[in-house]
DNA sequence: CTGAAAGCGCTAACAT
DNA sequence: ATGTTAGCGCTTTCAG
């Protein structure tokens, strides 16, 4: 299988030049004769040379040209989501263009993958940090690597300097600004009259429940959409009745959440839930317990995906652009790893009414 | 940002050992005394040394612990079918184990990517290979990259050797028996009763369309799992009133088939369609015309989704093992680089019926 | 158990 | 325009 493999070398050899101006034959980063130039290739294709060898490459340019991309639970939760996706697509075409690939690093809650402690990666992008005690954040920060956190927090200005920052790491921020966009979106509900809310709500933090939250848990902890998206629902002046948190960002989830609310006896007029996917669960819930949507009870959502298979119906929803964040996200890398710095991002949002939405009875 | 990090050597001098002996204290591949790696350990702790550079590590070794994935599409289309997803997630779990990372590599259609052509991995797995004669299967194998092939074919018998195989490339190919399955599933449709079948297929090739398919292109050229299935159901002795090609694997996809079969006069009795992600879209567009399913039409899939908002419908189809393609992927790319040879692994479907299949009214 | 030496494959000053 | 030289940071024989 690898009998030596022929080296530059071998092809400086054969084609009668030094190393180094076979190096430059391929890279071009240099003024070569093109007779030589041609020379040097004609003995690569005879010696069947690939080209060369990235490993040396980057041990001596210092760079492997990989970002890391940490995701904060099983490709087979985050992928099924489709937010993630086409964040992540964003992020693919930005660092396509750059020939920066993409290595995948899922992250079970509260551990830290091999990769995040020994990959080669130029820079990470983590998603869903919870925070600055983030033991994957530690991990890179300590290890040098640069950082870009999407709807993260790398320690607030109350704490002074975050762990990466004081470590001397750069890093960057990109999110959107859910908050206002929440808070929009239930100002539209207000206007329309409802008065009695419910909230189906994303996960709070690792330890993932569906029903309605620990009254316990530290509210200054957990995942920061969560927590932004419910202080939205707040700075619009509305205290929901009731509040059902769900494992994960999944229709079935946002179903179970939605017969949870709707069975009860004289349930709110209004549901909002805090994604797409969990508002589809609950206008499949409404449909189920036979209650027609918006007019038996109006649903909305946030992030603006397309769902077909909703139909007839369309999520009165706040679109957040999820390619954009991906592309600003690599951008951002691209820009850490050239030494560059770069300012926080914070993405707008859209209210974006649909037919789920409408006066209550 | 990077006033030249502490390497083994710092270490290795503080601690007041040989570089080797400091080497040994963190790979632990080798006899030391406890007392030693002590002591270097504790000079890289003052000295923040975050460990050996992966990069020197990988060019030491010959190997990147990187497996890349070539899927054949944009992430986004790819992604969005959890087809792929459950794959790779079971792909992402034995890698993981092995600490081998996942390097994500889009291919549009035609091209071949830059991180096919440059990027530092020890393995590759192919998704949807198109034949013998792909350009990326061609290039992996002029680099000296072991593949393993998902869905694929790198040259059947009839071509002798294949080019990677030809190339002395070792390889391996796991597919499922998607033929046998869909035989099995139609065999069913004529035991209810069914004569009259309409198919919505799965792309045929990278000229991707919706519409019925082209009768010039070339059978024996294009997608294998959709030719499979296609094949299948002639060996059910069933010729296909209507065959509808699509673009991708969508719902949305399925949708438009759907309505093009079901507005037509006297439409078939019974809809195959190769996915499950087709086939519910069918559903969708027989409820949008006012039919019934099963009563007025009986639609069936192919891959075993869990698709809760198709409620109350359950997709008659065939389940295959996504998860346990992937992991079998998987172990197939660890062997051929630890030099092994693996057999070929086609997986067994099992028909799985479901309430939108019945006896033509 | 530890150290010395060699070299993985490549690029980039620098000198010619 | 080409060659010479010097590593990038690490692991691994091979001696001691």
């Amino acid at each position: 299988m690898n009998p030596s493999r022929p080296t530059l070398a071998d092809v400086a050899r054969r084609a009668g030049v030094s190393v180094s101006t076979a190096s430059l034959a391929f890279s071009g980063a240099g003024p070569i004769a093109a007779t030589t130039r041609d020379r040097v290739l004609a003995a690569a294709a005879e010696l069947a040379y690939p080209g060369p060898n990235p490993l040396g490459q980057q041990l001596r340019r210092g760079r492997s040209g990989i970002v890391g991309v940490v995701f904060g639970d099983r490709l087979r939760r985050s992928f099924r989501d489709p937010v993630s996706i086409q964040m992540l697509d964003g992020l693919a075409q930005t660092l396509g263009v750059h020939d920066v690939g993409i290595l995948l690093i899922p992250s079970e809650a509260g551990e830290v993958p091999a990769l995040v402690a020994h990959a080669a990666m130029d820079a990470a992008v983590v998603l869903l940090c919870n925070g600055p005690d983030d033991e994957v954040v530690a991990t890179l920060a300590r290890r040098g690597i640069r950082m870009v956190v999407i709807e993260g927090d790398l320690g607030g200005p109350e704490e002074g300097a975050s762990v990466a920052g004081s470590a001397g790491i750069a890093t960057a921020s990109v999110r959107i600004d859910d908050r206002r966009g929440t808070e929009r979106l239930v100002r539209e509900l207000c206007a329309l009259g409802h008065e009695r809310f419910g909230v189906v709500s994303l996960p709070f933090g690792h330890d993932r429940r569906l029903g309605e939250p620990d009254p316990t848990r530290d509210p200054r902890s957990g995942y920061l959409p969560t927590r932004r998206r419910l202080a939205g629902i707040a700075d619009a002046g509305v205290a929901p009745e009731i509040v059902i948190e769900t494992p994960a960002s999944l229709v079935e989830h946002g179903r179970s959440a939605g017969i949870e609310i709707l069975s009860r006896p004289n349930p709110p007029t209004a549901i909002v839930a805090l994604s797409d996917l969990l508002a589809s669960g609950v206008v499949l819930a409404a449909r189920e317990l036979g209650l027609r949507v918006p007019d038996d009870v109006s649903v909305a959502g946030f992030d603006g995906l397309d769902l077909p298979w909703l139909a007839p119906d369309v999520l009165t929803t706040v679109r957040q652009p999820l390619a954009e964040k991906g592309r600003q996200a690599g951008q951002a890398a691209i820009a850490l790893i050239e030494g560059r710095t770069v300012p926080d991002v914070v993405l707008p949002v859209e209210y974006q009414p649909g037919t789920t939405t409408a006066p209550p009875r």
